[in-house]
DNA sequence: CGGGTTACTGTACAACTGTACAGCAGGTCG
DNA sequence: CGACCTGCTGTACAGTTGTACAGTAACCCG
């Protein structure tokens, strides 16, 4: 688990090790262009190093992604300790809601890389989805033996639930707002559309 | 507008031209792996020609991907324009949402290459979506010129909903299915879960 | 002090990238 | 016939990529 930061404190880039920056870095310009099209080189000067210390670090491109991927699990399992455990079940669920949403809205890199590792998953890979969806399940699983969730559907469809409750709307909003951009004139800020985004059983 | 293909036969690919191979192998290929991960010595192995072609035919890669777009956009009108425009509002959308749906279905490569233009989109540069968008605007106009669409909302508010409800569920049922698979053991087939996309105004 | 681990730079390299171009076969037109 | 165009191959090239590695500075531990 992450260190605690005083809240209200925005750690400083220089305040980080080299590692921590670069893998920072990684995660921004992966999210932002993708990993195929981000090269080691723009990672290093973007975290102020040179590629050496890169590899030096990670060793390979793959294992950088890797710690990057942990890096976001992480962000995700902090957010959800964060939220206090009390109450009714549904009051609990949305306490965990509200704090990864929170989570995610404070770090837009998480959620744009979120999104290119859902699209790009090359399925059989254990990758973040896999990592995100057992999260998840332990979760659900924790709820259960708390007597906080339900147990009339299976762990599976409520992971789904939980999931694309939590991400779904992000997944699609891009495209809400670049077609709303194309007519801007008339879609500003509030009366932009709400996405509905839930699965049905 | 393509030229019609007589209905049940598939078009085999030795039959395309060289120039249509290339483009077809590019849409596969940036589907699957995305541009920047596509050579276009892949594109022009996967055809079954030379690199040396493919720069004969479209000089860029940049234009081979404006030319892969433009044959995405024209299935997309090729499908509106195969539905009848008889019958009531409501009948007349639901015969286009239902070509739409139906060529969406038969072509994955055409919806794997939609995700990615929606997440990748530079956001200046005119794309895809800027395409399709214009395309579905005219095709609300043309609803509205007939009196089939009301005018009650804002020309935007209509184009972000119709696509939405083309589009939305295609893009977020690879997370579902991907998660999904984690426990394949409990949701197969009809059991999953079904998506529900959709725009509150 | 010395020895060793760690953080870091700079350079080197093979593989691959997009693009340019010379060349060739086959057809069409004058 | 020759001139010309089009479809196509093969090769060449400069730039970028991921990775390897030698070398240097800074530190800790005995």
């Amino acid at each position: 688990m992450a260190q605690p930061v005083p809240t209200g404190t925005s750690v400083r880039a220089e305040d980080l090790t080299a590692k921590a920056r670069i893998r920072n870095a990684a995660l921004d310009l992966f999210a932002e262009r993708g990993e195929e099209a981000t090269s080691l080189r723009a990672i290093a000067s973007a975290a102020g190093v040179t590629v050496g210390l890169v590899v030096h670090h990670y060793g390979t491109k793959e294992a950088l992604r890797e710690a990057v991927e942990l890096a976001v699990v992480e962000r995700f399992s902090d957010a959800i300790a964060s939220a206090p455990p009390e109450g009714t079940a549904s009051e609990v669920v949305a306490a965990r809601d509200r704090a990864v949403a929170e989570m995610l809205e404070s770090s837009p890199a998480v959620v744009d890389y979120l999104r290119r590792a859902i699209l790009d998953g090359r399925g059989q890979r254990r990758d973040l989805v896999t990592k995100l969806s057992e999260l998840t399940a332990n979760q659900v699983r924790d709820l259960r033996r708390a007597g906080l969730a339900s147990t009339k559907h299976s762990l599976g469809e409520q992971v789904v639930t939980t999931m694309v409750r939590q991400l779904g709307r992000l997944f699609l909003q891009p495209l809400v707002d670049r077609i709303a951009d194309e007519f801007d004139e008339s879609l500003d800020g509030a009366r932009r559309p709400q996405l509905v985004v839930g699965v049905r059983r």
